[in-house]
DNA sequence: AATATCCCCAACCGCCTACTA
DNA sequence: GTAGTAGGCGGTTGGGGATAT
């Protein structure tokens, strides 16, 4: 895959008439700041591209650093117990890649992130759009419900005369209520989790709006406060999606719950006016109470994922 | 065997925040 | 108070290997 001297009028761009490479490192690269970095320790990155002699800006040397050369970072595959723990973490925190990776030692925001979007985002959108007997819309509820974007849920959420800007608005959104009380029943769950059902009303904690679960996808589920019954939401684990391949029972098990599934994301578009509703009311609220970052306390919150019942690894 | 398409992932880009002068 | 700079972060892109046709 390395390119030494990739093409492109942007391969390269000058600084203090010093060319600046882009692209791909080389394995001379490499070595030059694995052994700065081992000799010297970090400090400024501008100065650690200049002192290790790297035609490279300082983001870039902190780039490569972090994503690669790092002597702590696991390579490989992720374990069923780090799919899992991505779950949930990303049910806690978003798309906050780095602190995600944070829980899982060895692991880089980079690669969590590229595992989430190429193929945990595809494996739980395709579960959810599995052919359902059930079905009665001529469009899958759960299209709807994984389609939904950030700006969806903004768009739902936010008085059109609020000016916040966008990232006011996301933290906003990361940051307006309270997930403790759903995580209380977590671990209630994770007996179906074990048996490979992952139950998201459960772990999928209002990081994001209100009465809805958001994630990646935008709003995936619902607490019971918009009559949602919580013990009947679940969406299959990573590992699960293997397993039923060859497991009829389970099969049927996972079709019965994705219907349960569906049913409920009903529910929950038939709230969808009532969750409008609430939630511009609440905007000033937010506005004013709860935009302050340390409101509640994410570290205090993610403590519990440290006994998360899969992990096999001791989280920092 | 050749070609097309898909998909992974390394790296870049742009924005935001914190810090400093 | 303001401008400049660096670091950090999430979103996005594009190269190239893998797979399908």
């Amino acid at each position: 895959m390395w390119n030494p001297d990739p093409p492109g009028k942007n391969s390269m761009n000058s600084i203090n008439n010093v060319k600046l490479r882009k692209g791909l490192w080389s394995p001379e690269e490499d070595d030059k700041l694995m052994n700065y970095m081992l000799s010297n320790g970090q400090g400024c990155w501008s100065d650690v591209a200049r002192n290790a002699g790297l035609q490279r800006c300082g983001k870039s040397c902190r780039l490569r650093w972090i994503n690669y050369l790092r002597p702590d970072l696991k390579r490989g595959a992720f374990s069923s117990q780090e799919e899992e723990l991505i779950i949930h973490l990303h049910s806690v925190l978003g798309n906050r890649w780095s602190q995600i990776a944070a829980r899982l030692p060895g692991r880089t925001d980079n690669e969590i992130k590229n595992f989430w979007n190429s193929t945990i985002k595809k494996r739980l959108k395709n579960t959810s759009t599995s052919p359902s007997p059930n079905k009665n819309n001529a469009s899958d509820p759960t299209d709807v419900i994984f389609s939904m974007n950030e700006h969806d849920i903004m768009n739902l959420c936010m008085d059109s005369s609020s000016s916040s800007s966008s990232s006011m608005q996301a933290m906003v959104m990361r940051n307006r209520f309270d997930p403790l009380p759903m995580l209380e029943n977590k671990y209630d769950h994770m007996s179906s989790a074990a048996a490979g059902y992952f139950n998201i009303s459960a772990c999928m904690t209002q990081v994001g709006v209100g009465e809805g679960f958001y994630g990646s996808h935008g709003i995936i589920g619902s607490t019971g406060n918009i009559g949602v019954d919580q013990s009947e939401l679940f969406i299959p684990s990573l590992e699960s999606i293997s397993i039923e391949e060859n497991n009829v029972t389970n099969n049927t098990f996972e079709k019965t719950n994705n219907n349960n599934l569906i049913n409920n994301i009903n529910i929950i578009n038939n709230n969808h006016n009532h969750l409008d509703h609430n939630i511009v009311e609440r905007g000033t609220y937010w506005e004013e109470e709860n935009l302050r970052m340390g409101e509640w306390d994410m570290e205090d919150l993610l403590e519990d994922v440290s006994s998360f019942p899969f992990l096999d690894f001791q989280l920092e």
